[in-house]
DNA sequence: CCCCGGATGTGTACGTCGTATTGATCGAGA
DNA sequence: TCTCGATCAATACGACGTACACATCCGGGG
């Protein structure tokens, strides 16, 4: 722990800063953080890092955290502070408009997806609150507790996996110095020219001479959600 | 490269192997690698604990590893050869089949969720071959090319999703050495009881009081799964 | 039978990581 | 002005991935 008063991270947060005068924050950690994470990936933060981009010395931020893992929470719920959520929204439309949001929210946080399990169940606040907002649409329409929640992490679970494999796909691109999706697949091709030479795969050969949208990331994603939402309408009588 | 010898990974594997007598071999180092991982967690997965567990030097194993990404690589590749899919189901009784399947697999190789994004894209030949097997078996219904593989890939990237979740809190349960959910919840309660103190979310406050399968993954996993079925049996008129 | 050349594993070393511990510094209340 | 607690700095430790040079051992040609 940070100090020795008991309390969470985020209701050690939410009392009155102990000292007026400091050059650290937790904002100032945090934002710090994210802005190395965003510009050069979840490996570039680093507990030295991230004091030396702060100005301060390696152990300083831990004053402020207990551990690498609270700056890890704290990255996710300071980019979740953001609006969510505008009301009066059927539940359809919100939650494909919550799923959509949750994308443009990871390809501007691609680290969003990598993190460690510790931190990928994290309470954070404004965390909790989209949530809140998920399941508060989805009430009223007959459903039990357990299939409300149900039906939020059916969308939360897809959404974390597309994005999985599309930041997956970015990531290596732009690692890779490659340009978009033809460079990637020439940088693939020895490997998958192998592969397709042993027969074994030719479902997904056909796939490769045949697809046109190989590279439609957005299409895909709106079209398995679309899939997704009109199967929850379906089974539970909308 | 461990070779001058050009190629893939996957291409030196299948060449016969150079030396007839050795202590190592990528089988051996895989299987090291993988029950290391099932019994202590990704994490514990260095490059000198594997040399160790395999009795061995610390830079033995890169005879046969360009570096740790090949290892990761080979570790996937391993927990992928299992017979999938048995012939002659339809293709939804099939894709259920196949995200069980991939379920069983992450219960039984958790750290299957935690790869590096590297190791996630990586063109393994088992792990391809159940790419091929879902693509055939959606092939023949008036699907083009796109939409076939926009199926896949929404069917795995919910179930990726939700193991992603489900896994992270077995980790933590057991990590942390708790009972179930429970002791999760026990451990979590602090921090819970703040958030809620806050009256910030009433509809999730709501869950916890009424739900009654919190801790039913197993339900949770087959309801969306069927909801994304049902949906994409309905968008695509089966 | 020997011996030699390449394949195989060893030893040592470097720079970086997270973080425990201890010491210096500085600002506000007495 | 002095002092005491809150901040931040300095140093250090063990573990990580892996580069590099060296030892060892095998099978095949004299």
């Amino acid at each position: 722990m940070a100090t020795e008063k008991p309390g969470s991270l985020w209701e050690r947060l939410e009392r009155p800063a102990p000292a007026p005068r400091q050059t650290l924050s937790p904002e100032r950690i945090a934002s710090a953080a994210v802005a190395l994470a965003d510009a050069e990936g979840l490996e570039a933060v680093t507990m030295r890092r991230l004091a030396a981009e702060l100005g301060v010395a390696p152990m300083a931020p831990y004053r402020y955290l207990s551990g690498k893992d609270d700056l890890l929470d704290l990255m996710v719920d300071h980019v979740y502070a953001e609006p969510w959520l505008p009301d009066g929204l059927g539940w359809r439309e919100a939650l494909r408009d919550l799923a959509f949001r949750t994308r443009e929210l990871t390809l501007a946080h691609p680290w969003l997806g990598r993190l460690p399990s510790r931190a990928k169940l994290a309470l954070t606040p404004n965390r909790m609150a989209v949530a809140e907002q998920a399941l508060a649409v989805l009430d009223g329409h007959g459903m039990d507790a357990d299939t409300m929640m149900s039906v939020f992490r059916a969308v939360d679970a897809y959404v974390e996996g597309a994005m999985g494999y599309e930041t997956a796909v970015t990531a290596l691109i732009d690692d890779e110095g490659l340009s978009g999706g033809d460079g990637l697949r020439s940088e693939l091709a020895p490997t998958m020219v192998w592969l397709m030479g042993t027969g074994r795969y030719p479902a997904f050969e056909k796939y490769l001479r045949t697809a046109t949208r190989k590279d439609d990331a957005e299409w895909r994603f709106a079209h398995g959600l679309d899939c997704l939402l009109e199967g929850i309408a379906a089974r539970l009588g909308i």
